[in-house]
DNA sequence: GTTAGGGTTGTTATAATATAACATTATGTA
DNA sequence: TACATAATGTTATATTATAACAACCCTAAC
């Protein structure tokens, strides 16, 4: 099994670069940027995208098909997500505000559904673009 | 100009389509859907779908790639939305409730980011799945 | 040490989602 | 009419994602 923060080659080399990215990157980009490393083929990062997603070490911007490191000592395994984003220039930064994923988490549907999980994100313009 | 509630030939036939869908349906099953109608290209089809999520007729569940019909009267052109999805049967019911709603149009960004718009996706086990 | 199982990797092909680019036709309005 | 704008039609292509199967590397049990 997986021990916790032990990466596997693959998923260390595509970490480090969305770790390192100032902004989200796409499953193909990341792509091209590894094959100098040997990862060559689309399956191949998608299963690592899938698995770092799972383990809450990057999670998916669902608007941009792009992918973020988690800045937030992993979200609680990606359970409630928040995300601002500029329309702009296109600026992703993880909102991590306690209030807000408290009153999110503890929300309750009408319709008696139980939730398990949220993700949310804001659009708008960033202190730069506005 | 587009008068209110009056909607293109093409639009009309895929409003209706998503309207009396019970479940969101993607760009090419709706393509499918209305081939005998004489809509016979993606761009036909996508082309409509922008528009009508520009008016706020329908939204787009981005972790879905699906749309559905606004049951909320057009939810002021589509700036604040908030779904429910089932993770098994994967049945998706839009959520109105007007204090989340008020919350969420109300939240500031700690960076000084001025929200336009949001989008939320609650995922869990519905009523009859729990 | 051998064997069995799970997790990861490698590889080819293809499916599913979305847009570019350009020509044409309708609709409203000066 | 004549102009502008929106909507439509069409071909080709770009982008995003998965199916399917073989191979490899651990480690734990026998
Ligand atoms: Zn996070
Ligand atoms: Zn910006
Ligand atoms: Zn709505
Ligand atoms: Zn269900």
């Amino acid at each position: 099994m997986q021990k916790e923060n032990n990466l596997s080659k693959n998923q260390q080399i595509i970490f480090n670069l969305i770790h390192k990215s100032p902004e989200p990157l796409k499953a193909y980009t990341i792509l091209f940027n590894v094959q100098k490393k040997g990862i060559k083929a689309p399956p191949q990062v998608y299963r690592v995208l899938d698995k770092l997603v799972e383990m809450g070490k990057i999670h998916k911007i669902e608007s941009k098909n792009a992918f973020v490191a988690c800045r937030n000592s992993d979200c609680e395994i990606s359970k409630a997500t928040a995300f601002s984003i500029c329309e702009k220039c296109e600026v992703v930064d993880e909102i991590s505000d306690i209030k807000l994923s408290k009153y999110l988490s503890n929300f309750n549907h009408k319709k008696g559904m139980k939730f398990k999980r949220f993700n949310l994100e804001f659009f708008g313009l960033c202190k730069k673009c506005a």
